[in-house]
DNA sequence: CGCCTTATATTCAGGTAGAGTATAATCGGA
DNA sequence: TCCGATTATACTCTACCTGAATATAAGGCG
C-alpha cells in the first residue's frame, strides 16, 4: 500500500514538497471617537503581516516584530485567531503552499511611537452592514436582503433553495429573527458564497453589488474573523479595557463596547453589571468634558484578572 | 534601516530561511462506557499526525487523510484548535522550523472501518487530576498541592511567590476556590512550569513526581488544549451529540457530558435544560438495559442546528 | 431662571439556575 | 409474592440575573 510510501516521505523533513511559507498576519484594533478601527499599511487595504523567520523565537514574537516594524506600534494584548491555508491565496500557482497564521491585537492609537506608513481605518468601512447602532442599516433590508433571496432562488433544487434562505435569515436576522452581532464571519462567508463581495468576483468585470471596501488577498476574511472573535469575547472576558485610556467614565466605556458590538446597550443595566463584578474602581476625579453632570472617572481593577475566572462578566447587549 | 532588508527577503518566497515544515495533528475523541477516550497510534503515546502535503486540498482534508490512513477512522465533526510553533519541538536542532496545526475531532468508536494499529486511551490516563466525578482526586490535595506550594515558595522574591500561589489556587481550586473544569490547559502548563510533569524533565534522571502518562513531543499539551476546548464548548453548543449513538437515554447523555466535564451534573436540572431547548425528540422506543424503570430513547433533533444560534444551551454543571 | 444634557439611583416583572423532594415503573432476590 | 434497590419522571422553592422603565440630582448655557 502507499501507506509505506507516505511514511517514508514523512521521515524526510527536508523534502521540498512538504515545505511551506508561513505568514503572520495581525488584526490590530483600537477604538477612538466611538469608532472601532483596524491598523492597515501602505496605500492599499492591507493588514500588517510578514513571513515567519528562523530568528523569531515564537509565533507571537515574530508577529510583534513585524507589526512594530511596519507600523511603529508595539503590541500589548494579543491572541491567536485562526490558521488559514485552503484559501485561494496568492501562492496557488507557486510550488509552495502559503499558510497564514492570524492574530488579534488590542491597543490604543496613542501607543504609536513613530510616524509610519500605517493608518487606522474604521472597520465599518469594510463591513458597513455590521453597524447597527443606529438601527438596522438600510443597505441590509434594501440591498442585501433582495440579493441574497435572489441568490437562494438561483439554486438548482428546492432543498438548497430553502437551506440558503434559512442560512441568510439566521445570519442577517431576516423574518423577525434576532440580529446576532457575533456572526460577522458567517455573514461575510455567506456574501462571498453569493458572490456579493468584491473578493469573490476577482477577474470579473462586473462591479461588486455590495458597498464596503475590500482588502488585499483574504485579509477581509481575516478581519471578519477578528471582529467575530472580539464581539464574542467582550461578553465573558474583560478585554475591553485593553482599548481604554487609564481613566475613563462609565459612558465612555459603554460607548466603546457599543462601537465594537455594533449595537446599543441599556445604560442602567450596563452600569449595574460593571459595578456588580467590580471591574472598575473610582480614581477620585471627575470629568466635565461631556457637558451635563460631571462623571466620575474610573480605572480598570487589574486585580480582577487575578481573581480567577471572571465568570459571568457578560455585557448586557440590548436587543432594542 | 534593516526594514528594507527584511522587505526584500519577504519578496523572495522560495527562500529557504522562510520555509517551514507543517504538521497536522488530531485530537480524536470518543466516549464509551462513560470514559472519554482519545485515539492514539502505535505503541507509543502519539496522536495521529502527518505533514501537510501539496496534494491536500485544505488543512482539513489533509488532516482527514492522515487520520484515516493511520487509524482507519473516517472523521465527522472537526474544528481547528491551535497552531503551535514556539515549543521546543523536535525540529529545534534542524534548520527548518516545525509548525503544528492541531484539530479537535468528535466521533464514535464504532465508526472504525478496518483493523489498524491505533488504539483508544482514556484521557484521564494522561490527566489523572482532571477527573472529579468521584470528588476531588486524592492526588490533588495530597500530591499536587504540596508540590505546587513548594514550587511557589522556591521563587526568588515575595511577589513571584505570591503570584505563583495565586495561580495555583485559581487553577486547582485550592483555598476554597471553586474547581473550574475548563482550565485543563492552564493546569497542565502550570505543572509544566513547576517541572512536575515528565515532559518538563526530559534529559533528567529524576522520575517525574506526578503520576499520569506523558506523550510524544508536545502531544500531551495538544490533548490538554483539546480537552479545554471541548469542556468549554459543550456548555454553549450541542456538540455532545457527535459522540452519541443514534438513539440514547437521557441518563446516557448525561453520563457522557459528565465524562467529558469530569464532574457530576444535577439530574433534574439536566433534563429540564435538554427539554427546554428541545435538543432531542423521542424515538418512541424504550430501553430496559439499565435495570429499573425503562427509559425512553431519544434522538438528537438536527433541526436545532438550523434554528440559528443555540443560545443558552448551557449545561448545568453541578458544583456539588 | 428654565431647559437641556448627562449621571446616578431605584424599582419591577420574568426568566433561569441551583438544589431539594416526591412518585411511578421495573427487576432481582428473599 | 412481596420488598427493596434502581432508575425514570415530575414538581417545588428560592435566589439571582436580566431586560426594561422610571425617578432624581448636578452641571452648562442662553
Amino acid at each position: 500500500m502507499d501507506d509505506r510510501a507516505k511514511r517514508i516521505r514523512r521521515n524526510s523533513p527536508g523534502g521540498k514538497a512538504d515545505a511551506a511559507k508561513v505568514d503572520l498576519t495581525a488584526v490590530v484594533v483600537a477604538v477612538s471617537n466611538n469608532e472601532p478601527c483596524v491598523l492597515t499599511i501602505g496605500q492599499t487595504d492591507t493588514l500588517p503581516s510578514g513571513p515567519l523567520a528562523l530568528e523569531h523565537r515564537s509565533l507571537q514574537s515574530g508577529l510583534r516584530t513585524w507589526v512594530e516594524e511596519q507600523t511603529g506600534h508595539p503590541l500589548g494584548y494579543i491572541e491567536q485567531l485562526y490558521t488559514f491555508a485552503d484559501r485561494d491565496r496568492a501562492g496557488a500557482e507557486l510550488e509552495q503552499r502559503v499558510i497564514s497564521i492570524s492574530y488579534l491585537a488590542l491597543t490604543r492609537k496613542e501607543h504609536a511611537t513613530a510616524p509610519s506608513k500605517s493608518s487606522w481605518q474604521s472597520w465599518y468601512d469594510y463591513f458597513p452592514w455590521e453597524d447597527h447602532r443606529a438601527g438596522t442599516p438600510p443597505m441590509v433590508s434594501n440591498l442585501l436582503r433582495p440579493r441574497l433571496i435572489e441568490w437562494a432562488d438561483g439554486a438548482y433544487d428546492d432543498a438548497t433553495r430553502l437551506e440558503r434562505r434559512r442560512r441568510a435569515a439566521i445570519a442577517f436576522g431576516f423574518d423577525d429573527r434576532p440580529w446576532n452581532e457575533d456572526l460577522t464571519l458567517k455573514r461575510y462567508e455567506l456574501l462571498y458564497e453569493a458572490a456579493l463581495v468584491e473578493e469573490a468576483m476577482r477577474g470579473s468585470t462586473l462591479p461588486p453589488p455590495v458597498r464596503g471596501k475590500s482588502m488585499v488577498s483574504d485579509h477581509r476574511r481575516i478581519l471578519g474573523t477578528g471582529i467575530s472573535r472580539l464581539r464574542s469575547k467582550i461578553k465573558y472576558r474583560p478585554v475591553v479595557f485593553e482599548l481604554m485610556p487609564p481613566a475613563f467614565t462609565l459612558l465612555q466605556l459603554q460607548r466603546t463596547v457599543e462601537a465594537l458590538a455594533g449595537r446599543l446597550i441599556h445604560k442602567p443595566n450596563f452600569r449595574r453589571l460593571i459595578e456588580q463584578h467590580e471591574l472598575v474602581e473610582e480614581t477620585g476625579e471627575t470629568s466635565t468634558e461631556t457637558g451635563g453632570w460631571p462623571a466620575k472617572l474610573y480605572r480598570f481593577r487589574h486585580a480582577v484578572l487575578e481573581e480567577g475566572e471572571v465568570a459571568g462578566a457578560k455585557l448586557p447587549l440590548s436587543r432594542a
